[in-house]
DNA sequence: TTGTATGCGTTATCAT
DNA sequence: ATGATAACGCATACAA
């Protein structure tokens, strides 16, 4: 492996002077500037980034730590990372926390020296690891959030998003609206929740414990509610579901039912992922713009890591939107056309 | 940031000692084990990465490099990469190519000092780079090809399972078969075109150079190419798509054109990507397990650093399975049941 | 069983 | 404008 000192014995200098060439830092005559530059070129040398990092305590690296999730969301929320992360010279490096007990604490003391800054998703509500995170390392919470505000943290606005969802349930006529709720100790699956509720609440209904059943987040857990709902004596006939996953089971379960959506049961669901389109009907959902989630994430890391002491700890949301297409039974704004950038393997 | 010093300096003993405790190298008195143990968590102490890496030469870290896609492919292989590195005690760190002309090369460069290994993909036929990446890092190609046999690489079995697939179609009564090719320079475009066309003579049948439409990989693309094939004087009566999103273009185009599917048209794809259960009619198609495609990667890759010189190179496929679903118009053998592993967000 | 000293590849400081 | 050298945090060969 080549190392600064083969180029600077080749060229005659010594390796302070090659340093200063290749960092631009302190002045080489543009002769010697020159020559160093060709050889190193024609050695293929590359700066040991370790090493750098030891001296400059500065890795150019970010650490994300995810859940073990699944599918597109997944995807996404690195896109947006990455996007970000190199615009600004930095690379990732990626952790799925893998459902290992010690959760975050762990997984960041595995980080060490490696990562300028960590990205963590922990959705789990009382993940106690949250609580007592040495803050010696810049972290941004994601999807998560701590007692005390001692973190940077930043969120999907569920609570709106859902309130907004049901406001236009109830807009469309809707009296009896179910949710099917998300994983009992998630983050989101809690503030969708509450957003609901609150979306009753606006209009003066008074929330049913019957009409709040759980789906764990899956599909078989929306068919599974969605059956359930329809066993009630008094039927719901709207149906929101706290993502899109439990929301196509529930549409399952319904059509098997004989059940006409949105003529005898409106359904709605939240995220948007590329199947809701797809859906028989489309189904209406709350977007979330995963990506951006991903790329202001590092843009608050990017900007703790850079103010590091006098930097003061934030809270934002990104913003979702209501999208109407024909399971909740309003006008269809949206049909599918061929999409142009999803492609799957290539 | 505490160090190996702090540590020793709080034990009344040496770095070294510290050192042997930390890694189990070297005697130590089982009094002198425990209290440094004891310390070391106390101060929460964790070895420096970078440091440690620079005289080890071992980052415990492998490098993923990858063209810039979207959705469940590119999730699906991450999770197979980082689950078997996690299970060999290493990370990943994660590079999405970004479209520069420079492509593998420039981002091996970025890695070096960094990484271990590589594992990269890098789809497109003539790319340069691949001829002269230096093999000063094991690198594993995924999904690629390089001239020569010098680099370790694993594919997908595009070849064999296109060929099962038109084998199918023929079997089902079609003589005329045709297909959505790929982009043009991709490898598994590529591949799975000759698939088909060795399909399409197992049976005796002549290749027809207007029956192969390019769609792209896009489903706009595959929307299109179905189009101009409905237009044909000579129609086929099966269309064999290059992969799911042009199946998916496909139907739509086929839908409103008023064309039955599978009655007057057999459809089927290639990947079976999460959506192609949901189409109308469900999608036939070709199976590729792309988490395994990341796990055996990853696994070439540390075979590769461990035996480092005494290694020969290989050369790798990943099988593919035909699904049968409705579109082809053979009996329906699956029918969606609702996932309980696929939940979007949590 | 433990300590001392060297070196990994780089940048930074201080000379010259 | 350039060179010598210390330092970064750690592991290890060698000495004790």
């Amino acid at each position: 492996m080549v190392t600064i000192k083969d180029v600077a014995r080749e060229a005659n200098v010594s390796v302070a002077t090659v340093s200063r060439v290749l960092n631009g830092s302190g002045p080489v005559s543009a002769e010697t500037q020159r020559r160093i530059r060709e050889i190193a070129g024609r050695l293929r040398y590359v700066p040991h980034g370790g090493a750098r990092s030891l001296i400059t305590s500065r890795t150019e690296i970010l650490g994300v730590l995810l859940p073990d999730l699944y599918g597109e969301f997944f995807s996404e929320v690195i896109r947006g990372l990455d996007e970000t992360a190199q615009r600004h010279g930095f690379h990732l490096i990626i952790s799925r926390s893998h459902a290992s007990k010690h959760g975050i604490e762990t997984a960041m003391r595995a980080m060490r020296g490696r990562v300028d800054g960590v990205v963590a998703m922990s959705p789990d509500l009382d993940e106690e690891s949250l609580t007592n995170v040495p803050s010696t390392l810049p972290l941004v919470l994601l999807c998560s959030v701590s007692r005390g505000d001692a973190l940077d943290s930043l969120t999907i606005d569920n609570c709106r998003g859902a309130r907004a969802m049901v406001k236009h349930l109830i807009s469309l006529g809707h009296q009896r609206v179910a949710i099917i709720k998300g994983a009992p100790r998630n983050y989101d699956a809690a503030e969708r929740l509450r957003g609901y509720r609150l979306g009753l609440k606006d209009a003066g209904i008074k929330p049913e414990r019957a009409l709040e059943l759980e789906g764990g987040f899956t599909e078989a857990g929306g068919y599974a509610a969605a059956l359930q709902l329809l066993g009630l004596a008094e039927r719901p006939t709207a149906i929101f579901a706290a993502n899109d996953s439990m929301a196509i089971g529930a549409l399952s379960a319904l059509r098997e039912s004989g059940v006409q959506v949105p003529g005898q049961m409106a359904v709605a669901g939240f995220d948007d992922i590329p199947l809701a389109r797809y859906m028989d009907p489309p189904l209406s959902t709350v977007r979330v713009s995963i990506c951006d989630l991903g790329a202001r994430a590092v843009e608050m890391l990017l900007n703790g890591i850079t103010s590091k002491n006098e930097h003061r700890r934030k809270r934002e949301q990104v913003a979702t939107e209501v999208v109407i297409r024909s399971s909740c039974g309003a006008q269809s704004v949206e049909r599918p056309p061929p999409s142009t950038t999803n492609s799957d393997l290539h």
